[in-house]
DNA sequence: GCAGAACTGAAACAAACGCTTGATTTCTTG
DNA sequence: CAAGAAATCAAGCGTTTGTTTCAGTTCTGC
């Protein structure tokens, strides 16, 4: 059939495409955002210098493509994890879902790691336009809120918001700082073990003394 | 006198050096590590391309002297709000000494702020040549574990040590990430009020439940 | 005053950067 | 089979990068 051949076709068109992708995403986490150079990516792809034109128009287009779809499947992930929470689900049953994927990750390493490596710096580089997952972004805030107002009623709700951020800043750290890889070295259930309470402390709070003034 | 006239020529001298350590440091809270361009450093400090060679050798050089620069006198004044601490001071009292630095400056804002962004990328940069200063960095842990030691007799010595990393992480992400603009727009009293009981419940920790599995 | 160190200036260096061009190959379609 | 779209290729574009060179200036020490 000629629509078989001309899907063979496509695929292999754009094959050297996602080739490029992929690798774009293990040098942006080996590299950082602004180590991506053109003729490394190429030259590890396999692919001409054009080719980054000619599929996405500039090198860095291609760049927000790639951290797009990897930003992208960590916040379905999240979700995943958050949506069997209900109203009643404890602080700490919240922190094990909004850490789970990073979790995964940071007991997984590898590939998998590195990738979010890259999603996390999204936290840090100026806000880029990822506007096209802000619904799915502030998902997962929403879902998170829902928990933390039913079990801390006496907490305001933008400081309960701050609280979420801290969580998911320190998830982010966690990953790109070096203690994010020692921390890859322990068993899983030991990540676990030390990494929820430690969230589930954050988010919870502790009663603010009448003198915090030292000395 | 031949050596008050040796000092002047000697400051003169160093002049364009001090100069080129503060524009260092200025954009490099702007532009990031990597963003740092040799042209723009002499040209915003009004000084010669081959100042840089001259005073430091290399432009990589200047930016690891501005940053260690930066990084002890964060370390020094960590220590300073440190010292007061005895055995039986509160975990509310280690958290708000161990945040004081990050605090002043997010509530000071400006360059202060700024200078704190590169200090804080220090944690998620390869590590790099900071090894006189490793003493300072060890003292700040050793004195936050005092406390938490004693406050916490059930917690393992290497937990505590992982918790206190996750507060100096938090931190860090408090100073790089847009969070931390928004928090800087509020009263003083407003950011240590929130920030403090974060980073006592993250370093109390808590009860870490049976099972975690989420459905 | 004079030799020499300390420092600054303008110009040029090679290398790497992102990107474009035009020819060429590969495959689909009528 | 031929026309044209899709994709890849080598080569070169102009710019910017960090660094070097060397002449010139400014001050110190004897």
């Amino acid at each position: 059939m000629a629509s078989e051949r001309s899907d063979l076709r496509r695929e292999a068109g754009q094959r050297t495409r996602e080739c490029l992708l992929r690798t774009t995403l293990q040098l942006l986490a080996a590299r950082g955002p602004e180590g991506l150079s053109l003729r490394e990516v190429t030259e590890t792809a396999g692919a001409n210098v054009a080719a980054v034109s000619y599929h996405f128009g500039s090198l860095k287009a291609l760049r927000d493509s790639a951290v797009e779809s990897a930003l992208e499947s960590y916040l379905d992930a999240q979700l995943d994890a958050l949506a069997p929470l209900s109203a009643d689900s404890t602080l700490a049953e919240l922190a094990a879902a909004f850490a789970r994927p990073m979790m995964q990750a940071l007991a997984v390493g590898g590939a998998e790691l590195a990738i979010l490596r890259t999603v996390a710096r999204v936290g840090i580089d100026p806000p880029g336009n990822w506007g096209r997952l802000t619904p799915k972004f502030e998902q997962t805030r929403t879902d998170a809120l829902r928990v933390l107002t039913a079990r801390l009623p006496g907490v305001a709700h933008e400081e309960l918001v701050f609280r979420t951020r801290c969580a998911a800043g320190l998830l982010n750290w966690l990953v790109l700082a070096p203690i994010g890889a020692e921390l890859a070295t322990q068993p899983a259930e030991r990540i676990e073990q030390w990494l929820v309470p430690v969230l589930t402390g954050a988010l919870e709070g502790h009663a603010y003394p009448d003198t915090t003034t030292i000395g």
